[in-house]
DNA sequence: TCGCTACTGCAAGCACCTGGCGATAATTAG
DNA sequence: CTAATTATCGCCAGGTGCTTGCAGTAGCGA
């Protein structure tokens, strides 16, 4: 394990709970100079693969990593941005039913649920 | 309105319910060659604007786009792909929490629930 | 019919991500 | 401890999905 890759855990250990690609990249930069953005995505593919990490196609910005953790799923605001995790028990009814009316088996931990946070709704 | 409008329309209310933005490109030069892509979104983007079509993050792939319609939400396969539109009733339970603990109020039309299909679970 | 506005095509551009390639660092074998 | 073998890296070119500026055109109201 190489330069990069430790930074990326650290800082994955260190802060913040979610990250994108970009976030990432410019946390490294502030870190240590001069790491290619290809070898961020590497970097996050390969921690994917080992299941360290997971990420999230949000649908409103790009992409977010977070350290793997069972029984989470994701609220995004869709005017601000803004992540809040939520135990995937509030999944319950409907990964049930989907299942059970089509078949179909919700992947709770990848699907993030799009709308508006408290701060939002009241400000408009 | 003119041409293109016109076709897209035409194509949005023919057949297929939900298409990304190439296959309403690729129909639209079936039947009239010489569209130009910028116009085909924006197209989408007026259409999405006069609220006769929404359009949908899926996360795996590209944004989709059907012709408005309240109470349903989408089942998305990340195997294959496959669009399944389930009524919104689906969602009750997850909204009513999300709403009363996180004071999040969750756009179902905006979110696609990703998964697998019955096909794809079983074929591995 | 004239003139205005909305719409369009073209081409350039942007964001996010991927892939090839040679160089370099890490690890393992001897 | 050194040489061979991988793993990882930086650079840079490229791809995809979408957006934007601009000049020309089509549709519509007066």
């Amino acid at each position: 394990m190489t330069g990069p890759t430790r930074l990326v855990l650290e800082i994955l250990f260190d802060g913040e709970r979610h990250f994108s690609a970009d976030d990432l990249f410019e946390e490294l930069d502030r870190r240590s100079p001069g790491i290619s953005q290809s070898t961020v995505y590497r970097v996050l593919q390969r921690l994917g693969q080992l299941q360290i990490i997971e990420h999230v196609h949000s649908g409103v910005g790009s992409t977010f990593y977070h350290l793997r953790q069972h029984n989470h799923a994701h609220l995004v605001c869709t005017d601000c941005g803004s992540i809040t995790d939520v135990p995937d028990t509030i999944f319950e009814q409907l990964t049930q039913t989907a299942q059970t009316d089509y078949s179909f088996t919700v992947q709770t931990h990848h699907a993030a649920i799009l709308g508006r946070c408290a701060n939002c709704a009241t400000s408009s």
